[in-house]
DNA sequence: AATCCTGGAGTTTTT
DNA sequence: CTCCAGGATT
């Protein structure tokens, strides 16, 4: 967007005399406040892009903005500018900090199901705790972690004998970590934090290096996020944060949505300005997604406007089944897509609950409408890419157990349970990692010689192909790496078909690929080749440069998503379906007397519309194999009747609707032949 | 090691 | 109902 900015967007980039608290709407261009500010500072204000950083919550809104960025900077001027998430801000500075923090080189970033076993276990071992409660205890531990709660504190702060056990586990998954030369996400944040809180030196070279700070859906920041950015900015005030907190939906995951009105009270010349100008949807769409989210308290008042013009009303479905929903919806995009010229790729259908999509799917599929969901197995969760990943983590980090218990065996190397359970056993005795504990002297006491040999043939192997690595060149080593295992023999001998075998080799040969391009757009002289690697590994760790692989398939089709997922995008067409009690708002939601939050979620799936949106509920439900009538949501009473045409509340019987949605298919079905 | 059976649960998700 | 994990069975 080159175009001019509106009054209200013009002070909010041309401010920069103190801290500015940007309040924008859905639709209110906030990405354009943040880039054009970005501009702003390097080219009026002479500020170098290297003291500059914006942070954002996911890779493709950073990806986002730095090309945004780009388009209004040349390149020169934007070199050494920041633009990264919060995580990624993170691994920076703890990699800079590195002996400060009294971690090695090559450290391992544990995701979710790293951290889930490295606890499993310890709740086993240490605690003899029943293992159903590892995701509450990890969930529990994130929270500390997010909200700066240290395991002293936690001890100190239980309330009762099973708090007080997770606290020490807490404190023993720490401790273990740094045994492991780990961190999790949480500790991206929590560490830097902690060691600005400690070292005054350290704090000052990294507020000599960020002088200026922007922070984008600042309603999504947690405790130990806010902490960092105060942390950073010190007394300065220069800081621009941009933010909704109508649009706050993760506070579920930590998020502090009243880290907005927190602002104005640790930064007290803070100027808060409100974009309500909207570019996205009609009035009317507005006007109820405004009349909607005036139900909730508001600490900031704000109400949405746009010059679109009025628009269509909306329309509210109501459908006899959950099956005469989906295919409903299936054929309306049949049918609206022949009458208002468009294409599939201009209709999103946003749900609750990731379970819905799968009868929308059969529906679709059924009609041949081409489709995309967002959501499932990401690309890094696959298994392929775990395998691989597991091979460069032991190689970047020969004390990360966790990867080398995933690839010991993949592909086969005949090495058993109870060698294993032996090496394991060794190992925690010696406090040493698996990888060292092969090539102990003192291990031929416990194991069979078979297994003894296989261990240190591997042992073996991989530091000849650490050498390799760091000897030669690295991308070279890896593929070399790959061959040598035979990788791609062991997905054809493993998977059902030949060509889903292929198909995971090409995203093994993609994430090499990645590395390579890590490796050379980050090229630095004066690191040897193992410290790029190490750094490339972390990077990719984080799924940095590889999660663009998912947005290929933006060709034409119809988006299927949450309503989680569909934040901070726009589609012409909306449909939201399951607008039902106990599916929205959700059944947890209200027993957990969460409604607010719902019901901001609900504003964001009405905020994605431009131009048309429906919504839709089914009068009964399966819900575990039982058929039951359902409620209409509590949101649907909120909106005005005057903007919304309902259709289906006079009873209308299965075989009329039915009827009804034949008739459409079958004059669609004539346009086509 | 691979497969079958049983029981329990059943939101949202990024890094 | 449908999916998963974990135990039991082959």
């Amino acid at each position: 967007m080159a175009n001019k900015l509106n009054p209200r967007q013009h002070i909010a980039v041309h401010y920069i005399d103190g801290p500015c608290l940007v309040l924008a709407g859905a639709g209110s261009g906030k990405t354009s406040v943040i880039t054009r500010k970005i501009a702003y500072l390097i080219q009026q204000c002479d500020m170098p892009a290297r003291h500059i950083a914006a942070v954002t919550f996911t890779n493709k809104a950073a990806r986002e903005m730095k090309e945004r960025v780009s388009k209004l900077v040349n390149g020169a001027a934007a070199r050494g500018l920041t633009v990264s998430t919060f995580h990624n801000l993170g691994l920076n500075i703890i990699r800079r900090e590195l002996k400060h923090l009294g971690y090695k080189s090559g450290f391992t970033i544990f995701d979710a199901e790293d951290a889930g076993s490295l606890l499993k276990e310890i709740m086993l071992k240490d605690g003899d705790m029943d293992t159903d409660l590892v995701q509450s205890v990890q969930n529990q531990i994130s929270n500390w972690k997010s909200g700066l709660v240290e395991p002293q504190q936690a001890l100190e702060h239980a309330q009762s004998s099973g708090e007080q056990t997770w606290a020490l586990i807490y404190e023993r998954y720490n401790k273990a970590l740094r045994a492991y030369n780990a961190v999790d996400f949480d500790d991206l944040i929590r560490l830097p934090s902690q060691l600005f809180a400690t070292n005054a030196e350290a704090l000052g070279r990294w507020q000599q290096r960020i002088r200026y700070l922007l922070v984008d859906e600042y309603q999504d920041t947690n405790s130990s996020q806010y902490q960092l950015v105060k942390q950073l900015i010190g007394d300065r005030g220069a800081l621009t944060v941009v933010g909704d907190d109508d649009q706050s939906i993760y506070a579920w995951r930590g998020a502090r949505p009243e880290n907005l009105s927190l602002l104005k009270e640790d930064f007290p010349t803070l100027e808060v300005i409100k974009l309500e100008q909207n570019y996205r949807s009609t009035a009317r769409i507005l006007k109820v997604a405004n009349e909607l989210i005036a139900h909730n308290p508001h600490d900031f008042d704000k109400t949405l406007w746009s010059d679109l013009g009025m628009g269509e009303p909306l329309r509210l479905l109501r459908c006899s089944t959950e099956d005469a929903e989906s295919e409903r919806v299936a054929t309306e995009i049949i049918t609206q897509r022949l009458r208002r010229q468009c294409k599939f790729r201009d209709f999103a259908v946003l749900y609750r609950g990731n379970h819905q999509s799968r009868l929308l799917e059969l529906k679709l599929q059924h009609h041949q409408i081409p489709y995309n969901i967002s959501g499932g197995t990401s690309f890094f969760a696959r298994a392929e890419i775990k395998d691989v990943m597991g091979y460069l983590r032991l190689l970047v980090n020969p004390t990360d157990d966790n990867a080398f218990l995933r690839i010991i065996n993949t592909p086969r190397r005949h090495i058993g349970t109870g060698t294993l359970e032996a090496l394991a056993h060794y190992a925690t005795d010696r406090e040493v990692s698996l990888l060292a504990a092969c090539d102990e002297v003192g291990l031929q006491t416990v194991l069979p010689k078979k297994g003894l040999e296989r261990l240190r043939e591997f042992s073996l192997w991989l530091s000849r192909v650490r050498d390799n690595c760091h000897n030669n060149e690295p991308v070279a080593a890896i593929r070399e790496m790959v061959e040598d295992i035979d990788y791609e023999g062991w997905l054809y001998q493993n998977t059902s078909s030949p060509t889903v075998a292929e198909k995971r080799m090409d995203n093994v040969w993609t994430l090499i690929d990645s590395i390579r391009n890590s490796l050379e757009k980050h090229e630095d002289e004066t690191a040897s080749n193992e410290e790029r690697v190490n750094q490339a590994v972390s990077r990719l760790m984080l799924q940095d440069l590889l999660d663009r692989q998912e947005e290929e398939d933006v060709t034409d089709r119809v988006q299927l998503m949450t309503l989680h997922a569909s934040k901070g995008l726009e589609f012409p067409h909306v449909y939201l379906i399951g607008m039902e009690e106990e599916l929205l708002p959700h059944r947890n939601s209200i027993e957990e007397n969460n409604i607010e939050e719902e019901r901001r979620l609900t504003y964001v799936g009405i905020t994605r519309a431009q131009k048309t949106l429906t919504m839709s509920l089914a009068a009964t439900r399966k819900q575990f194999g039982e058929k039951v009538d359902t409620l209409a949501s509590r949101f649907l009473a909120e909106l005005p009747d005057e903007d919304i045409e309902r259709e289906g509340f006079a009873p209308v019987s299965k075989e009329q609707l039915e009827k009804k949605g034949a008739e459409t298919f079958s004059s669609i079905k004539k346009l086509f032949d």
